[in-house]
DNA sequence: GTCTATACCCGGATAGAC
DNA sequence: GTCTATCCGGGTATAGAC
């Protein structure tokens, strides 16, 4: 029996369908129970057919990892209004990262969970990164007017908070249950606050 | 060529270096890169001699978590010393997390990179981890006196928040340089008090 | 652009001899 | 308590036909 039974079945577009695949493939098995050979079983192609739009596995992974870095930054953009002050902006963007870690295991773990570098060869995937970082320059620029150190310290520790409540609540096999998300997202979007306000008080009393 | 060449080599303790080696393999290939099958060829045992003292993969990584926790909680204490205030051990302790992270990223991979449950059918593992919450949980009631919702809630944000440093600084291959070592754990340790202090400035005004 | 076939690597685990 | 031998499974990747 052959991947493609009776009549052949040739894909429109392989590439797209491997990348959409990858994705499914990791939302059931998790990132370590991903393989090129399933994915084509799947994708009901051999084994051989990625190799023509792949150079090989780390390459496909890039490629998922690219599109899951887009999601997840429009996910953060989606949390912050315009309208709001920064404060709340970048609470409501460590409250999305927990929830993306949560609900989008997948992607969220594709981009952190595989050792794929940021400073990779693949320079789409630097890009993407660096697109995210610029959200978060964005508020905390405002809340440090002038002193670009303090603003970088600031964005590394509201950075590394939401991804420790994502990480912690993520790293569990199972998927976490709602309720506990729910808080997680919420402690994470308060500790950000906390972190501004915290900065402040240190500052003014040195 | 046996695994024991010319003469039969016994191990005193076979199930000790077994713990030994795959700190030793994780650390050169990482928790990824481990195997039953490598770590016997080390230990110069065939494959079939670590399931006399092990049921199998799964058992032997818990009982490397299990060591990976008490090295980690001893880390953690070897910062804080008793005479300081409770703000000061949390932020040494932060600090500490990260370093430990950096420095012993074998063991440190193996308690929150591998997919182990705290909630394990091993009871070591899960009294082990018990173990490390209770420190932090000590100093968070000082500073909460009486209320042991805001302890859990501060205790949760600081072990997010060293954590976050720890899973970004580590994500990366490669080693981290020690310089991004040293400003990760200093950047801990001053989330944590900027943490505290922000609790605080939100209760008094709500 | 996809398939067939294949080569080669690796892993976990077990039965039975000693 | 360890070895021998073996079985099972899996994976990445390539050459050459169509």
């Amino acid at each position: 029996m052959s991947p493609a039974q009776s009549k052949r079945y040739h894909h429109g577009d392989l590439k797209a369908a491997l990348i959409d695949g990858t994705v499914e493939l990791m939302a059931e098995r998790g990132v370590r129970g991903f393989s090129l050979a399933e994915l084509s079983r799947r994708a009901r192609v051999t084994v051989a057919a990625p190799y023509r739009h792949f150079a090989g596995r780390d390459e496909l992974l890039a490629a998922v990892a690219v599109r899951a870095l887009h999601a997840f930054g429009q996910a953060l953009a989606a949390q912050a209004s315009e309208a709001d002050p920064p404060e709340r902006r970048l609470a409501a963007m460590a409250s999305g990262h927990v929830r993306f870690a949560a609900e989008q295991r997948a992607l969220f773990s594709v981009v952190f969970g595989v050792g794929l570098d940021k400073k990779s060869r693949y320079p789409e995937l630097r890009q993407a990164y660096e697109d995210v970082e610029r959200m978060l320059g964005g508020c905390v620029g405002e809340l440090c007017p002038g002193d670009p150190d303090a603003a970088e310290q600031l964005a590394d520790a509201i950075e590394a908070t939401a991804h420790g409540y994502a990480a912690l609540l993520t790293d569990q096999s199972g998927s976490p249950d709602p309720a506990a998300v729910n808080r997680a997202a919420g402690q994470a979007a308060s500790a950000t606050l906390a972190l501004i306000r915290g900065r402040a008080a240190l500052w003014e009393r040195g």
